[in-house]
DNA sequence: TAGAGGGGTGGAGTTACTCAAGGTCAAGTC
DNA sequence: GACTTGACCTTGAGTAACTCCACCCCTCTA
């Protein structure tokens, strides 16, 4: 499998791919006699693997040591509590997501009710009274 | 109120509350005679809501951007566009989350299986075969 | 008066890409 | 057979958003 191929798999950019190997996180990809690389399956299912880790914000420094662990059948602790911690990770993602959702829905409710009046018509705003609370909303 | 109850307040780092100021996104910072920054309730409303978007990832120029369209009271609409296509990177970014949350349920649950029998109990894992599914999980 | 604490500036360093320049090679076209 | 095209290669520079550091000033307390 060739690197457009691998960058369609995975949802990984081909220069991503490149970096990743650069980096140390896929060691050893194996390369034609053309010197192009040539992707394993298992060389796939780590860049699948390195995409959802990334999509949620682990550091690549924590991916390379969980692959580097991975070569050592004795560290399933190790890997377990890398996960597990990413996983808490996501929690606080999560509530990070929640209270700007929050905002967000506050926000535009607001900028509604600057166009809309109370029958859920459309009103043209010409006239803006200078009401400090609505006056330099954010 | 000084900058380190701003940072307190804000949940943002005093550095970065003065890479936003150097980054115009929060003009006139008011000074004291002693050169300090002095920050009006206005400013820490705009602090935490810089908080809250880069919390999820609004890139700063898109922020930026909202931060001078709102000083034009004609901008509602392009302001309420801004936030509304953060909403919906916000429902990608959910969707990240249950991805990657389903993978590490699935890896730990592998690697809990590796350490317990099936009645529950904790198993030392002294031995262990060579079985091509499990030796080289990731 | 010495030192600690909090503020200021300018600039370098970091992370994780991303892009551009220039080079090789195989396949298809004239 | 020359040529163009396209996919790949490497190297190195650029970018975003911080983060850290060195060094300076001021004020307050021991």
């Amino acid at each position: 499998m060739k690197i457009s191929e691998a960058a369609a798999q995975s949802g990984l950019s081909i220069d991503t791919i490149r970096f990743y190997e650069r980096a140390g996180l896929l060691p050893r990809v194996e390369r034609g006699q053309d010197g192009h690389r040539v992707f394993s399956p298992r060389d796939l299912r780590w860049l699948r693997m390195f995409e959802r880790l990334r999509a949620t914000h682990m550091p690549l420094k924590v991916i390379q040591t969980y692959v580097e662990l991975s070569r050592n059948p004795d560290s399933n602790e190790e890997r377990r509590a890398i996960l597990e911690a990413h996983r808490l990770e996501l929690d606080h993602q999560q509530a990070q997501i929640n209270a700007c959702r929050a905002l967000l829905d506050e926000k535009i409710r607001h900028y509604d009710s600057l166009t809309t009046d109370h029958n859920g018509r459309m009103q043209k705003t010409i006239q803006r009274p200078n009401h400090p609370q609505t006056a330099d909303h954010q």
